[in-house]
DNA sequence: GCTTGATTTGACCATTCGGTCAAAGCAACG
DNA sequence: CGTTGCTTTGACCGAATGGTCAAATCAAGC
């Protein structure tokens, strides 16, 4: 007894969704108001509310959306593949998801900053899950001496914490390289391909 | 021709920015109201509005004093030091930093994720004054020798990350650790000091 | 105790907010 | 053309919000 979801349904929930996005990545769920979206939609506020109930649905159904590419990155984390090969990728994965969905990544800071109210579930669930998975990898790796010692969860947290910072900081990031800059990214990336490089690489003396 | 600023006004101005930067750094400007600082102040809103003319007139009060504590350590950051030990310091004092003040590191990111409408001026002037300078300085200690070879901006926005991420992302750290621990920034400080002397550390193959 | 100026507050206001509703528009199909 | 069901909207509502104001309270010096 699912919704057929005619075909003008479907193109304005995304239509509504992504002005979602644009709105509550700036400025937060209780800095967002419904005309705001609205009129980035190009919709009146009742119609808004005929494809979603509330302003809260519109923000949880982001959310939910969210998570799925959020974890992608770490899930293919591969554990038979190189140690050091793998763990480059998946900052460059994630990287990559800094420079192309960087609303989405403020979208999860202003979440977290607000001390997550609507997905603190799924942090201690669902994420902490595979966290402790992949960090029993690199733990193997690290025991069997494919790659220097690190705290594994400190190592994961320092990647989030690098990526992310392109996409959340960008207006900072910008400010300081100055006006003349066109695209940070191509120098983070090689500045994060030599930091854990030298990192992670098996020390012979 | 200053005010003279009698004891009662000095203490309850201190009581609102304290109360302010609770509220503000959790959720925001827009999300704050002024009837939630003037509850947790423990003073009436028209009597908050007696201390400071508006809600913008608190909010501002915090950034400005903000910034100075934001940029010490980094003007700390000494020419004549031994470089990695510098940085290494550099470090120190910022997680310390993250650790100490966590408030005022969510309402900086909070205000540079709304792209920084109130500070962006700070950003491209006194900031990234300062980040030239420090940064002509690790060029120069690059270029004799004295540590590996980075870019020094990317260097710089790498030591922001790192430590920033265990103030604003707090929640999620602990969540991915676990309910068991205590206090993430011990374990976070090893981390760092053995990640920045991974990668500034001459190398002499 | 009285005066003066600083401090505090209850009542109030205009605007904005999330959300409702009934009515209107519209497309498809007989 | 008329009916049916999906879509859109103008008007509206109660609550919350930032801010005002006049009056009350309070502290300190005379």
């Amino acid at each position: 007894m699912n919704k057929p979801a005619t075909r003008i349904q479907e193109k304005n929930r995304k239509t509504i969704l992504d002005a979602g996005l644009d709105v509550f990545s700036q400025f937060g769920f209780r800095g967002t108001t419904l005309d705001q979206i609205a009129d980035r939609a190009g919709l009146s506020k009742p119609n808004l509310l005929y494809y979603f109930p509330s302003k809260e649905a519109v923000h949880t159904a982001l959310l939910e959306g969210l998570l799925h590419t959020w974890l992608d990155p770490l899930h293919a984390l591969d554990p038979t593949g190189d140690p050091v090969a793998e763990i480059q990728a998946y900052v460059a994965r994630k990287l990559a998801l800094s420079r192309d969905y960087p609303r989405e990544s403020r979208l999860f800071a202003n979440e977290i900053l607000q001390a997550a109210p609507r997905i603190e579930h799924a942090l201690s669930g669902e994420l902490k899950t595979l966290v402790d998975e992949k960090a029993a990898v690199i733990s193997g790796w690290i025991a069997q001496g494919q790659m220097a010692p690190v705290d594994p969860y400190h190592l994961i947290f320092s990647i989030w914490a690098l990526t992310q910072h392109y996409a959340d900081f960008d207006v900072q990031v910008r400010a300081v390289l100055g006006p003349g800059l066109a695209d940070p990214f191509p120098a983070a990336g090689a500045f994060l391909q030599t930091l854990f490089s030298r990192l992670l690489a098996v020390r012979v003396d």
